[in-house]
DNA sequence: ATGAAAGCGCTAACAC
DNA sequence: GTGTTAGCGCTTTCAT
């Protein structure tokens, strides 16, 4: 498990003092540019560097060093690009920031142990702020860390209210959509609807879509998708018989089920059926033409970025901020046909 | 940027130490687990840690110890699903194995330079070796680094065969599909071929599906597939006119776009033309019936792990290993139909 | 089995 | 502007 590696890894900042007859403190100032250095000086001691492939060991520059530059990330092991890209544009907007991103990969099985280990794991790193981006571990688990470090629930929802948060507007989303098939014309309308401890994020679109389609006086019907049923099978049952001419979906995912489902069936979408769905990052979503809600996930990574960072600079009130996407009207929805 | 963090995250080993009475040595023993200490105190000492909410500075701890238990991972940044779920594999299989794994992502727009940046960043953390998910970055450019740390190029293809590389059998997947179309009867075959420079693993697959049927006596239409056009729309006119009863896609999320304009056209999958992808990770492909080649990505994953970890403990000759995923025989594809 | 002491490689006052 | 001197928090011989 040890490596010895060979020249340049290492060389060390004396090493580089030494070659150039200077101090350490010297070489120290010219590599991280702060502190009174001529730039002449400073030139001959990055060229020097350079030359001998010296890198500064990034674990002695964090310990001796006051200032934190890391950020925590938690994040929940899942094929959900949600969460990859999430992941990617936090990391890129925090280098843009001059922060590193530290991230801990947790996977599910193991209930909140292997989360809370995680955690403890980025809290070795001494991270300047955490990003929590899973639902797995509760607001309460979160609690002893609030006094001590800047925490963010990240791209989920927070129902504690001491935990800071900033999440995607899903209610937000789920109206978007609705809007969009009444104003369609649509009022039979069915709506998947995920069970919430398959996905809670999934469950609040579906419910919120129900809540407000009735709100504006319709009786949607009702597909319950659980881990052993997608509920799509019987809802496009019920387009074949005209019974409903919109079906929602909580994911894209589903909804390319439901799209296929109806194929399948020779109901034509948009013309018989018009389908909707969520996410709007599946990979060539746009050349599908599906019509969904886009979540903001850049958006989202730099606010929540933006937001630890300042938390880190000084304490802020817990908040619980939330973010829409937007909606896409694609060819899978159209006006209502009035036959 | 500096966080006076209050309370447990500013207990050191020195504080548990005088807390108990002992010395920072022996609480140092007690952490780690190694070197001769009774089992006795051992226990007091995690209890005491536990309670004083004691977590050992990683830092600290790497910078004092000798060996290095981390791994680098250089990702592109992407949206690309291959990338997002290697990272959360490579990360939990890292874990299993006691690594951590620092991963930096670069983005694609600064030619090399990002890339290199983002290798030293790596080295700062004296990573244990090195994985380059990425093949913005040269095997020339690699060259440098060889002699000093295990580097292993993941997840694509290596020219150069100074550098040791684990990645996805691509030219197989290809020979996959076409086996399996050319015995399901199908002799007019179309295959969208990517622009190497848009994706070189993409290209592969194209070129090889275009080779294995010109090897087995067929004369492939060709669609060029590049940043303008994805060559789906004439493939699927020549099916139209059922000159084709075959459409090979170079990824699933190409494989969906035909299927959508097929559908479009009114040109029945698979009766009248049989389409396939190659991925296999599009959340839901299986519920969608996609006929496909699924990318090992897990076993990569593992193999990859295994290798670097492997070369750290001792130098390994390089070489080129390859993964083939298996073919996965969805409802997009089935016997040409004999009208 | 436990303690004392010497670093690991770097930064940060404080002198000069 | 540059050098000196203490550490940062931990591990690790070497004694005891």
């Amino acid at each position: 498990m040890s490596s010895d590696g060979s020249a340049r890894l290492r060389v060390t900042e004396a090493d580089v003092a030494a070659y150039l007859g200077l101090s350490r403190a010297t070489v120290s100032r010219a590599m991280h540019g702060r502190g009174r250095i001529s730039a002449q000086t400073r030139e001959r001691i990055l060229h020097a560097a350079n030359a001998l492939g010296y890198v500064p060991n990034a674990h002695a520059v964090r310990l001796a060093s006051r200032h934190n530059d890391m950020l925590g990330m938690l994040l929940r092991d899942s094929r959900n690009p949600a969460y990859s890209a999430l992941l990617s544009s936090v990391q890129l907007e925090a280098q843009r920031r001059q922060f590193e991103v530290v991230t801990v990969t947790v996977s599910a099985d193991d209930q909140g142990h292997n989360q809370l280990a995680g955690l403890r794991r980025l809290l070795g790193f001494r991270v300047a702020g955490l990003m929590v981006a899973t639902g797995d571990i509760s607001g309460e688990q979160l609690r002893p860390f609030l006094g001590e470090i800047p925490v963010l629930r990240t791209g989920r929802p927070e129902p504690d209210s001491e935990v800071d948060a900033i999440s995607y507007d899903e209610p937000a989303h789920a109206r978007l959509l609705t809007e969009h098939l009444v104003s369609l014309g649509h009022r039979d309308i069915a709506v998947l609807r995920t069970d919430a401890r398959v996905s809670y994020p999934e469950w609040v679109r579906g419910q919120v879509m129900i809540d407000d389609l009735v709100t504006r006086g319709l009786r949607p019907r009702i597909f319950e998708v659980s881990a052993a049923t997608d509920g799509v099978e019987a809802a496009v049952d019920l387009a074949e018989r005209a019974e409903i001419t919109a079906l929602m979906c909580p994911t894209d995912a589903r909804q390319l089920t439901a799209l296929r489902a109806a194929h399948a069936r020779r109901v034509a979408v948009p013309e018989a059926l018009s389908i909707s769905g969520c996410d709007g990052l599946m990979p060539g979503v746009d050349l599908l033409g599906l019509t969904t809600v886009r979540l903001p996930v850049e958006e989202l990574a730099k606010a929540a970025v933006a937001r630890i960072v300042d938390s880190i600079a000084a304490p802020v009130e817990p908040n619980q901020h939330s973010i829409a996407g937007t909606l896409i009207e694609g060819t899978t929805t159209a006006a209502r046909s009035l036959d």
